[in-house]
DNA sequence: CATGAATGAGTGTTCATTCAT
DNA sequence: GATGAATGAACACTCATTCAT
């Protein structure tokens, strides 16, 4: 048992009964994994070419995981659940409760901001989970409950409580209110990847400040 | 090759270089091909089976497609070349030169109407070109310039024509502008998707209204 | 289909449902089959080593049959269907009509002969299906149903005939007879198998005299 | 050594030099081996099974012994040497003994009903050792000469003495008488374990009376 | 041009056996 | 001596691709 590697060293699992703790060989080849599936996708990636990265047998493998499909959920489930739920949620919470008093320009923005490199940082990540809950109920599951939800529930929140402070129309649902900021800086995101050119003249900071802007115009109340 | 199909009875193919006119078998193995990839995505697919959906036998597939990439080239690309993007690019671009002197309010809800439309129309296609440009560059590349990008400039010329009038702000960019009407439009469809019965109360006109009033209050030029 | 063998050139399969006709290919890699599980049994039998044996490649077996134990039900189960059950059971049913008047004596010797004859034609057949039978209920149930019971049925007809003619003593069920004079004619050709130079001595009819007159002496009717 | 079994509490083994004394580790694995090996047969079972079913580490067993097919040896060699053997024989040739003066048919029925019980009692041994030794030359050769060979011994010496004292025929050899009863008891297990419904309407003992009424009635000398 | 049987490299998975601890 | 993680060769089976008919 020496070879557990500390819950904290890595960021995938918890106490989560999935997993428990990884032994040293495992963490290499779920690194391994997430590695290979995030090249190619779950149904081009070959067991052997994760031994071949992860520096075991392909035997040891099946030692640890009784099926292919149980690395790709062994690799991705957890990392929702430990790593990008709570890690999104948390921080985003912590936010909106901390700055509670800030004007909603300020929050927004530094919202934005934040979740910005945590979408960055994970990346990778998020796009083979994305891609692979189209074929995977049980990922697309984890996705909706651990993150999706999460993050909706912290936003809805915090855009009524504005709401009934009067900072924010509440002729609109907070629910559209959210879509829509949610959906300017998605967009943003998507156009930064695929356009890198496109957006690279314009400073960060100020674009978002733009689609704050731009958001806070129209739903900001009348008075 | 009396078994030929005029081009324009079929949403495939025109003069495209890539396959030029269909036999009567390149259609049915084109369909069948699309329904299965649609159903399963590419790598999950077999030849096997689009063979079996087709009609025809599994050799007769490699009469007609050098590979099953192949297959899978000659089935999107022609779609997003002759039926996504032009489909898409002229219907917009119709109803943004029909419609050029309706209010705002009246234009942008026509377009995202219409988009509505044919997004659902289009969605399974629309998913698996998604999902599998993710893993093949000629995909993604067509699907940005013929698709993406066609999109992009008709919202644009319209949005800057309506900067030009005065009737929207100019000191945001245009591409600001249209990143977030896009941005709410599209966050709304998805999360038609994910959350039917979320949404399902709410009147889908009411809500595209909602889209567009939210937008146009904080895009729109004060006087 | 002009592969195709006629029915009647191999043992297997008449209009059996669950083969049809065989092709040359089916013909080829049946016969390897069942040299190989006939060699080591089933489980220590590989598909490869079978496609070898029929000088096939691995692949083709499984375009013919899904799995390697639906090898050993094609191989085993038409065989005992078409081959050893009607073979057995109507050369028999034959005989019993044919010498329904010959004296006891004689027609228990011709049985006999014929029913060794046929054995020692089928022992390799015979031993794989009385092994395999031990672990695959299906064979078990084709053994119980199309040999066992109908050669059982053949021969207590016959001696049931016989204690009605008075021939044989009714004191006795005519199934204790037939299980003694089977019994002592199975030990025979075991015993023939395990020691051969043991049995080796006596001139095989003279020794089938001996049982056939030990019986008899015992289940013939005391005027 | 202290955890060395004495030989004597376990039926394996006793100057055996395959396998000398049993550790209890040892005994425990064999038990554990016989009982898989039973259920599924050789090829099928598994080590690591066997392990677990012992309550041992899969190392564990093979610092016992080298290979899988050793423990198939050595679980059953001894069985057959020391248990099935011996046991057989032993009581065989005391019955014999015992009852030299008692009348044919009641030494014949008292040593079928022994057998009855003993091959009942062992029956799930027998089998795997039956089948098993259709596929290793080692266990056939032990099956032969410690179990079959002396039951044959034994009881031949018992007919040749029966007729030498001129109750049974001596104008057929005693081999041959031996094969008849033998033969027709054999037949009537079979019978039993195959169609239990046929015969479990007669009485056991009746039977095994009928079946030595039988052989005797043919098998005793004319005066 | 169409067929579909044949191919064989490759797949996920198993398991007897080894060996560092 | 006991362990059980690690191994890798072998397994049953799949599938894109070829080719004789």
């Amino acid at each position: 048992m020496s070879d557990k590697i500390p819950i904290y060293q890595h960021p995938w699992v918890g106490e989560d009964p999935l997993l428990g703790e990884l032994t040293d060989k495992q963490w290499k080849i779920l690194k391994a994994a997430l590695k290979v599936f995030t090249e190619k996708g779950y149904s081009a990636s070959t067991t052997s070419e994760i031994a071949r990265e992860a520096g075991v047998a392909e035997g040891t493998i099946f030692r640890h995981f009784k099926t292919k499909k149980e690395i790709l959920l062994a690799t991705l489930i957890p990392l929702m659940q430990n790593f990008i739920g709570p890690g999104v949620t948390n921080s985003l919470h912590d936010l909106l409760l901390q700055h509670d008093n800030l004007p909603m320009e300020d929050v927004l923005l530094l919202i934005l901001e934040d979740r910005q490199k945590h979408i960055s940082a994970l990346w990778p990540l998020l796009r083979i989970v994305l891609l692979e809950a189209n074929y995977h109920p049980e990922l697309r599951d984890v996705l909706l409950n651990n993150v999706v939800t999460r993050v909706q529930e912290s936003l809805l929140t915090f855009l009524q409580k504005r709401q009934s402070k009067g900072e924010l129309r509440d002729d609109l649902d907070a629910w559209t209110l959210m879509r829509s900021i949610v959906g300017a800086f998605a967009a943003y995101l998507v156009s930064k990847t695929l356009f890198p050119e496109r957006e690279q003249g314009h400073e960060n900071r100020q674009e978002l400040k733009a689609i704050v802007n731009l958001f806070l115009s129209g739903a900001k109340k009348k008075s």
